[in-house]
DNA sequence: ATAGAACCTGTGAA
DNA sequence: ATTCACAGGTTCT
């Protein structure tokens, strides 16, 4: 066990021997994973495109000279974690609290007190106390951590990777009445161990990425040139009621703002979890504040849940999410899921923590916490040929029937689930069975519901086919379609053929390493000269890829394999990569729509209003490092406006 | 059955 | 200062 000896700060690599004892920060746990079998930032950071919800901060913490002494063996080799049962971890945890939100804050925007400003984190005013850090003398050395940190329903669960060694650190955090009475086995029993659960089932961590990746690069050199740069991009498996709003939301958007509409939803709809605090950077680090002389202050960060489906079923809240958050015209589709959803499964929601609950007994499906017994439909695919489809003009229909006064025709539909639990249960369902359900969603189309089947329904075949797709399908495999279902179809089942039954991961491998937002990653700046696009846009040489025959391609239910982790990992860091593709125009027509739109008296679409200037930093500013002026909105969570800013004044027609 | 147009909003670039 | 294209599409005609 040699550890390197400079591998103090933000290490991006070093060989993961499973040898190198995990040394997490007090009070977390330690996962045993290695950066080739899930690179946090390529997979739960909100800028990839995946989950929306899961915040980046930069923590500092002084490097602890002497090694830490902590009575744990821990194994080499798969994924395993360790559960420290030492007090000193619930010390530690209890130590750093969380501060509860302001109750006596008087917000009459929203519907919870701090909605106005929590969901930005706002920074504090005052700098000066400083309560967990220790006095910074002269030569303390600093280690920076970027964490992660998401509600679930129960609790917030943050996340550290460290590359180096292996691993990922966890840490629960709870309200402040029930951390307050935790003992620590009680905090470890009831809440660590779930965290832990639910967090393999989450980053789905029996399937073993990097053989996959192995042999997706034997069979297809375009990933292949990819496979060392974009290691880790590993799918998660989200929950699925959350990752269909989340979808609904990304059509004609950009991830960004799809983040931002996310967040919103969850920060308006659901009551605050608990509020953290983010130190500032110690001083000595010099990355940020030096230049201003500002001392900044502590981020405060107050989290909240998801929203469940029957927060969102009210009349008022299509209008609120168009006006206040700016939903645009998917706030309809919004609520109208929402209010489908909660009229069709009238069965009891379950309660808090049904997450971790789920992951600790290892249930996969849902219809554990609901009995399923009147099911109108079947739990295997439908037999096609019904008389009369449920349309989605139905659905909308039956949406905005009063709530108790169900038809003889609502009533027949309705089944004993609940909204989650029916969603989860479509995760049993075959692919197209699974698939045809969602799409009887409003805003929820092929490729909308493919992402949801990828991302949250063990559909690991399914690949979502956008714009990115048909590009680097016509660019870099030479497969030219035409847009449409149709082509939307023989792209997808083509891809399906090249990779195989995980295909939609090895999509998201390409897909990420499209991404503008990370066309720098992992580059090497050359110091001032520009490495040429030339690299990717050239063509490949791929014999056969082209002539792939589209033979028909079943997805099969998936199969989970333990997960064989690979000990050794090498970082490519030659400069190839630094593409940006041109994506091919638009037509001409979306001109005159622009201009029509803005004549028919809309507001503009820059508003010169200061006054909520209020800043958005989800990310500390020094960890903003988009290179590419051009990324759209992915660099920085900057907006001009807040939420809260903008005033409501269009009364949408109805058509 | 298949094309086009329309749809909200925010941002960087021209 | 203004305008425009574009962003992980879907719905309607």
């Amino acid at each position: 066990m040699s550890s390197p000896a400079g591998i103090s700060r933000c290490a991006t690599f070093a060989p993961g021997s499973p040898l190198i004892p995990p040394r997490p920060p007090p009070g977390y746990a330690s996962l045993r994973v290695l950066p080739s079998e899930i690179l946090l930032e390529l997979t739960i950071s909100n800028r990839c495109g995946q989950a929306f919800r899961w915040r980046a901060n930069d923590v500092w913490e002084p490097v602890d000279r002497e090694e830490a002494k902590r009575d744990t063996v821990y194994p080499a080799g798969n994924s395993s974690s360790v559960v420290t049962k030492d007090e000193s971890l619930v010390d530690a945890a209890v130590a750093n609290r969380p501060i509860k939100a302001d109750p006596d804050e008087n917000d009459t925007s929203s519907a919870w007190p701090d909605a106005e400003h929590d969901d930005v984190g706002v920074k504090a005013e005052h700098g000066q106390k400083k309560e967990s850090t220790s006095s910074l003398t002269g030569d303390v050395e600093w280690q920076r951590w970027t964490e992660y940190s998401m509600a679930l329903s129960d609790r917030v669960i943050l996340l550290r990777q460290d590359v180096s060694r292996g691993y990922v650190y966890h840490r629960t955090r709870l309200p402040d009445a029930i951390e307050a009475q935790l003992s620590g086995h009680d905090y470890v029993e009831l809440y660590e161990r779930g965290t832990d659960a639910w967090l393999r089932d989450y980053l789905n961590l029996r399937v073993p990425l990097d053989q996959m990746y192995q042999e997706w690069a034997d069979k297809d050199k375009v990933f292949a040139r990819f496979a060392k740069r974009f290691a880790g991009v590993r799918m998660l498996r989200q929950d699925p009621w959350e990752c269909l709003c989340a979808f609904i939301c990304s059509s004609n958007n950009n991830i960004a703002r799809i983040g931002q509409m996310v967040m919103a939803l969850s920060h308006r709809y659901s009551p605050p979890l608990l509020t953290l605090e983010y130190p500032p950077p110690p001083p000595t680090t010099g990355t940020d504040a030096t230049s201003t002389g500002v001392e900044a202050g502590p981020t405060r960060i107050t989290y909240h849940p998801f929203p469940a489906a029957a927060a969102l079923t009210s009349e008022d809240v299509e209008g609120t999410l168009r006006s206040e958050l700016a939903f645009g015209y998917r706030a309809k589709y919004i609520w109208q899921t929402a209010r489908v959803l909660a009229q069709t499964h009238v069965g009891p929601e379950p309660d808090c923590g049904y997450e971790c609950r789920l992951a600790l007994e290892g249930l996969n499906l849902a219809p554990v916490h609901v009995t399923t017994r009147n099911l109108s439909r079947p739990a295997t695919p439908p037999p096609t040929p019904r008389k009369r489809k449920r349309t989605k003009t139905d659905a909308n229909r039956f949406a905005k029937e009063g709530d108790g006064s169900a038809s003889t025709e609502s009533s027949r539909l309705q089944t004993t689930h609940s909204p989650t639990s029916f969603l989860h249960s479509l995760r049993s369902m075959t692919y197209p069975g699974a698939r045809a359900e969602l799409i009887k969603f409003q805003g929820v189309g092929p490729k909308v519901a493919d992402c949801i089947l990828l991302m949250s329904m063990d559909q690991p075949s399914s690949i979502p086919v956008d714009r990115h797709v048909y590009q680097f399908a016509a660019r870099w495999y030479g497969m030219r379609v035409k847009e449409g279902t149709k082509g939307y179809e023989e792209l997808a089942d083509r891809f399906r053929q090249l990779w195989g039954e995980y295909a939609g991961w090895a999509h998201s491998v390409i897909f990420t390493a499209d991404l503008r937002s990370f066309q720098n990653f992992k580059v090497e700046a050359v110091k001032g000269e520009k490495v040429k696009q030339e690299d990717l846009s050239s063509s490949i040489e791929l014999p056969g890829l082209n002539t792939i025959d589209a033979k028909p391609f079943v997805p099969t239910p998936p199969t989970a394999p333990l997960v064989a982790a690979q000990p050794e990992y090498e970082m490519l860091l030659k400069p190839v990569d630094k593409s940006s593709y041109h994506r091919p125009r638009r037509p001409v027509s979306r001109r005159v729509q622009t201009l029509e739109s803005a004549s028919a008296g809309k507001e503009p679409t820059h508003r010169s209003t200061l006054e909520g200037k209020a800043s958005c930093p989800l990310r500390p500013s020094s960890q903003a490092q988009t290179s590419s002026p051009a990324e759209n909105a992915h660099g920085d969570a900057t907006p001009s406006t807040t939420m809260a800013d903008r005033v409501k004044i269009t009364r949408r027609k109805r058509a």
